[in-house]
DNA sequence: TAGATTGTTAATCGATTAACAATC
DNA sequence: TAGATTGTTAATCGATTAACAATC
């Protein structure tokens, strides 16, 4: 699409500025300057600026920008008016909570299968959704296409699962299972996801009291 | 405790260290050089020298590093031995998962008590700990001494809740409530997790198609 | 017009990679 | 000893910040 490439540090970041600007708009914030945004976001003015140019000249000098013009624009390449078929796989703890809490469509999602491999699982519902058995996933693409698959099984299933979710057309993988998942085909997409590692930096930080101003603070 | 400053990149890639070290230990594996791990890591063989020498030479010329002693210097550094004490405040769909999912003496965390402001839920157990009601938070916190706080609350409850738990020795605060938090006081560790924005890259993603070698794909 | 604030270029900073001498 | 691989310095690369002319 745009053919100039975007940084992954400035597409890492997008999400956040559509966070802040939609809970602006929601305010009722009708414009804002780079410098009042910065200050709310804990950036730099000038990296709001360079970050929001990547795209094209999103304000007006002298105004600023347009709160709600401006997080439309950014949904827009994110995507969030999309409809990516997403389906779910493994529904223990961890994903029924990913199904129930993750807003999918603003995510510019739609959940439309969840599947498990255990015969209890199997069979039974979750908001009304039906869990099919994962021996019917193959049948479920060929007729449905997913693009998205949500992984929550346990680590050793990923690979052989991914793999076998690829063949069948799926494209993107957002992985909860423990330990990477690494697929060798470039054009697939994978998002690992791992909690404890983040909880870790937690621990890490109450280990080694990192104080001083929030500046120096690398893990504010 | 280490004087020489370590820099933010390396201390989050520490996690992903201990996790594949975890893994190569668990297989029997005695002893690995940088070449061979940044293949499986898919970094380079200077970057994992690079970042191990923030902590003082753990390998040895000629061999490589032994996995097992390398694996628990790790671990000492991001103090998974130690016990800090967690409480979780929020027990809704993801709070339960969180409280359930997520191994915490293997993050160095103990897991001592659950919260909810819900009198439907407080009173109520989940695996076998008892929820209490949030009215009873800062009774709990002058006796047990909690210094990490996982909040699973809706957002607009979490600042004035972090506050108060701040107040009561709280020193870092797991955020799963949408919404960034950010407190005032700069010695305290916050860590904000925002799943939908994980999500989100994957929509950008397919939305952009990024293809290529994999060392160009940002997204991988 | 004067004031504000962007878009954009140039300067700085930090992080990654390459290279190689030290040494097991 | 010869081979392998680290520890570490120097070179490169990319990302962030500063500065300012353009312009609303």
């Amino acid at each position: 699409m745009a053919k100039q490439e975007i940084s992954p540090s400035v597409i890492r970041r997008l999400p956040r500025y559509y966070r802040f600007l939609g809970e602006l708009s929601a305010r009722g914030v009708v414009r804002i300057s780079s410098k009042e945004l910065s200050q709310q976001m804990g950036l730099t003015a000038s990296q709001i600026r360079q970050d929001l140019n990547c795209f094209g000249g999103f304000g007006q000098q002298g105004y600023g920008y347009n709160v709600s013009a401006l997080r439309s624009q950014i949904g827009q390449i994110l995507g969030v008016n999309e409809a990516r078929r997403a389906i779910l796989i493994g529904l223990g703890n961890l994903g029924r909570a990913i199904a129930s809490h993750v807003n999918y469509p603003d995510c510019g999602c739609e959940l439309i299968g969840l599947f498990d491999s255990n015969p209890f699982v199997a069979g039974r519902d979750l908001n009304g959704m039906p869990i099919h058995h994962t021996e019917t996933l193959a049948g479920f693409c060929h007729q449905e296409h997913p693009e998205l698959a949500i992984l929550c099984v346990p680590e050793q299933a990923a690979p052989a699962l991914a793999n076998q979710l690829a063949g069948l057309g799926v494209r993107a993988f957002w992985n909860f299972s423990h330990g990477d998942l690494r697929l060798n085909d470039p054009a697939l997409l994978v998002e690992n996801v791992h909690l404890a590692d983040s909880l870790l930096t937690l621990t890490y930080g109450l280990g080694h009291d990192i104080t001083g101003e929030p500046a120096d603070n690398p893990l504010r």
